[in-house]
DNA sequence: ATCCATGCTTGACGAACTTGACCGAACGAT
DNA sequence: ATCGTTCGGTCAAGTTCGTCAAGCATGGAT
């Protein structure tokens, strides 16, 4: 599905997704035109689904990070599920199987935000929050082979 | 620290990373020198630490996602934290407090490979492991305000 | 009141992007 | 085997874009 050529692209655009396509071109040893009908088509394949910024979430005033735990109680699943998509601090979460039906993670300020958001979930779920002290792995790609 | 301006700046690139300056500025309502100037502040501060890609993990051939919780055994601490730095499968991975030391996040296309890699891990610690069925929030980030 | 710093605009020039015409390799059907 | 089609590539043109330098307005400090 995707050659060598394309996993070359990628790779050079995790790292800068704002390169010239003359550079990017030159990198891979193809002309400009070719590559840019190669982004094209990885877009319309939806292999890449958007260029995108990193932003760190510090320079915005969240320093602090959580992974909760979500356990709704009997009869709440739904309503859980809306106040988490409702709750923007909620920066990602999933639906899992076992015990906790859902697993998200929370970015704040200040621990008493925290204290609020886990008040407001614990009216319908059983939670269980652990404070991210680091990440010895940030966000990467699985290898491309 | 960031203003009006800068932080619409931001959300129009989280959609689109790749706009030309010019575009960009007319949306802001600035020249483009300004946006441009901008822009090398904000990655200067690294409030945008990076223009990026996101890349479809099914279309690398990654169709399954799972969610660790690892606890290490006693004296395995730093055996367990490289060998997850070493899976590259594990895309992220975080250090929390609580019973559970790490939680990471696992890309993997068969039961098979999720086996393997389990099997690793199961000789220098506990662990538990989530499936995702879902996600019903997308990364995305808290309010900017 | 003046000076300076900051952040903006403008205009010009060089660089990059897009488009269309063309080429060649791979491959299926006759 | 050959023809025709498709796919992916190059090249060259016209157009658009980014960067740089110069200059202007605002606002705070002396």
């Amino acid at each position: 599905m995707l050659d060598e050529l394309d996993r070359t692209i990628i790779e050079i655009l995790i790292d800068d997704a704002r390169i010239s396509l003359k550079e990017l071109s030159q990198k891979v040893g193809l002309s400009s035109p070719s590559v840019s009908e190669r982004l094209r088509r990885l877009e319309e394949k939806k292999v890449i689904r958007s260029f995108t910024v990193d932003i760190d979430p510090v320079a915005l005033g969240y320093s602090l990070t959580a992974i909760v735990r979500v356990r709704p109680l009997p009869g709440m699943l739904h309503i859980v599920e809306r106040l988490i998509k409702e709750t923007p601090e909620i920066t990602e979460c999933d639906k899992v199987t076992g015990d906790d039906c859902f697993i998200g993670k929370l970015q704040f300020r200040t621990m008493e935000q925290l204290d609020t958001i886990l008040d407001r979930l614990a009216e319908k779920a059983e939670t269980n929050t652990s404070i991210v002290k680091s990440s010895p792995v940030k966000r990467r790609l699985p290898p491309l082979s």
